[in-house]
DNA sequence: CGTTAGCACTCTTCGCACGAGAGTGCTAAC
DNA sequence: GTTAGCACTCTCGTGCGAAGAGTGCTAACG
């Protein structure tokens, strides 16, 4: 049963009031605030059917009404108004970028920051990571006469090192060489293409090329690493969190702990989608009072990541979709002017 | 006035039955939980004397004593008794040192859950770094025709990694060319040793240079470097932040936040010592409530840093000690054995 | 003279009742 | 269909009293 205009438009009021008050919202408080030409009694009638569709809810009798999850995803999916940022919103962030240094990490942390500050909640962001993990370039530096630094650069320009001790003694000049005749059999390879080559002769050169395998893939599992988190003080100094400690450490280990990254809806998300989460839409236990406002970043084809809001249902949806959306394009943007495509011009045919 | 023997017990006792329980000691309560052969009266007047020198105070009149800074301060200074690991603990923590991978980032977030988890509060870790930083060894990677990637190793071992862009367009081979020559020159160098060479001639050259010592005094600086900070969330599911969720707030801001690094005690600490800093001791605001159990880690004349424990000041004190203490040298000689004395071999004769 | 038992006193904590305030739901009239 | 009126319900803050814990003092004891 599709909501009648008015019933819709009392619904995105009782949204909007709560959104910003955080207090239940009585029939007498809406008609006051917004000049609606009903008297409180329909209002209340009218709340009493959207109460009955399952749209917005009492926390007791005679407290006014709070939006349901249902309420949330209706609001957003079919009332609530386009956002724009303004060009001087807009300014204001791009500033910060441009007084940034040119480095992805910062950048990242710095996307986070904005959202969080902008929306006073937490805001998550999912390192960078290609599809297509290669190998872009490898040195060797000794460190000691048996050990030596691998440092591996890939072509996301994501760079890893790892130590590694050798059987035997081993020089820098014989590293050096190495590195040199590694780097051109296997540059620009995956790590699957380079586990498919024939093995290296001696023991040093096969626990190299073992550890840049490794290396690699533990750059694919990417996906997989610790979210960057900013913002968690603004998320918990939130009126749903006053006063209740026990509510507030949960949300805390919730967001802080390792439990986020297997939380965050991945799912297919378009190019230029906010994904948005509610509440007990995810499925993961903790965050059944939260909601997630999503967007992928990154140029297409290039490494990305997710970057967006958490925050608890009671979001600004407008305002969270057009700050993600943008911030998302600015790091985009940025990646695409700095990177290049990220290595996607520099992958040489396949081989085999 | 020195404490009487009798005196000094019973503050001892009010101490570690505080530490314990969270709770103000009682008279009764503590004749009855140590077999002391006084009655609860006369343990009374002593806690009456204790309170005049102001080791212990009151909350409030009828409640039991809580020991007062200064109180503390007389328990860790003369009181407290020596506390080893058993040999057990101490297998379990090597346990999971073995268990980690060989990577001083790793050891360090370890050590300092280790530290955490065993004391039920928060654990800092500073970076390490040395006091002598010298360039290793340095590598460009072209990232695209205008730009590249510059990784820098150091003596320490920490590789630095900064992205350039050229007003002018460079080849692979040519960035190569230029680092071997750079490695050459400034192998083994300190920032300022650098700094003190003539100009290069090329700006693609005096680009790379400049970035160079700008990395190396980044590392210098990484004694400012944002400290790793582990188990805040154990600190705040201490009785003392139960139910206050302002103060639980504003300590999570202090301990998160940025201004941790200024208050760490960062003075001279010898090798083997461990530092203890009690509340109102601490001259930063937000940690006149908590103490610092801190101890220098990282081999002598190396790499090194400061790890230890950031709790409220009913700590645990010996306990404390002597898992810092532990910790820090089971780092340290991980440092020793695997970075050999980080560099200070590898440093080649002044020039000048 | 140090130690102890006894006791009055103080202060917190908890449960409970009570009134004010907010907001609903229903009904009857427009 | 809309509205005014009103009874009803529930929360929240406040005040009060009883219970409990622990002290400080005093007087007696060895």
């Amino acid at each position: 049963m599709p909501l009648s205009e008015r019933r819709a438009r009392i619904l995105a009021f009782i949204v909007e009031d709560y959104v910003e008050s955080a207090q239940p919202v009585g029939s007498a408080a809406l008609v006051a605030r917004h000049d609606l030409d009903l008297s409180s009694a329909t209002v209340r009638s009218e709340m009493a059917a959207l109460e009955e569709q399952g749209l917005i809810t009492h926390p007791h009798t005679s407290a006014g009404r709070v939006p349901s999850n249902l309420g949330y995803r209706t609001y957003v999916g079919s009332l609530m108004g386009e956002r724009r940022l303004s060009s001087e919103e807009e300014l204001t962030i791009l500033h910060q970028f441009h007084q940034s240094a040119v480095n992805l990490e910062r950048w990242l942390s710095l996307s986070a920051s904005v959202l969080a500050n902008s929306l006073h909640t937490a805001a998550i962001a999912t390192p960078p990571h290609m599809i297509e993990v290669r190998l872009k370039q490898l040195q060797l530096v000794a460190l000691t006469d048996e050990s030596a630094l691998l440092v591996v650069v890939m072509n996301d320009a994501a760079v890893l090192q790892q130590r590694l001790e050798f059987p035997e003694t081993v020089t820098q000049e014989r590293l050096t060489r190495l590195a040199g005749r590694l780097n051109a059999q296997l540059g620009g390879h995956t790590a699957t293409q380079i586990e498919g080559k024939p093995d290296e002769a001696g023991a040093v050169e096969r626990q190299v090329v073992e550890q840049v395998v490794a290396l690699l893939r533990s750059e694919e599992d990417a996906a997989g690493e610790t979210p960057l988190v900013e913002g968690v003080r603004e998320l918990l100094r939130q009126p749903e969190y006053e006063g209740d400690s026990d509510r507030l450490l949960d949300t805390l280990e919730a967001v802080e702990g390792s439990r986020l990254q297997r939380a965050i809806p991945a799912r297919s998300l378009g190019e230029h989608d906010v994904a948005i989460v509610i509440g007990d839409e995810n499925p993961a236990e903790p965050y059944r009072d939260m909601s997630f406002v999503l967007s992928r970043y990154g140029p297409s084809g290039g490494a990305g990541g997710l970057i967006g809001l958490l925050g608890p249902t009671r979001l600004d949806y407008p305002d969270a979709v057009a700050h993600v959306r943008y911030v998302s394009d600015v790091l985009t943007e940025l990646m695409r002017r700095f990177y290049g495509d990220a290595g996607s011009t520099s992958v040489p045919p396949e081989d085999q």
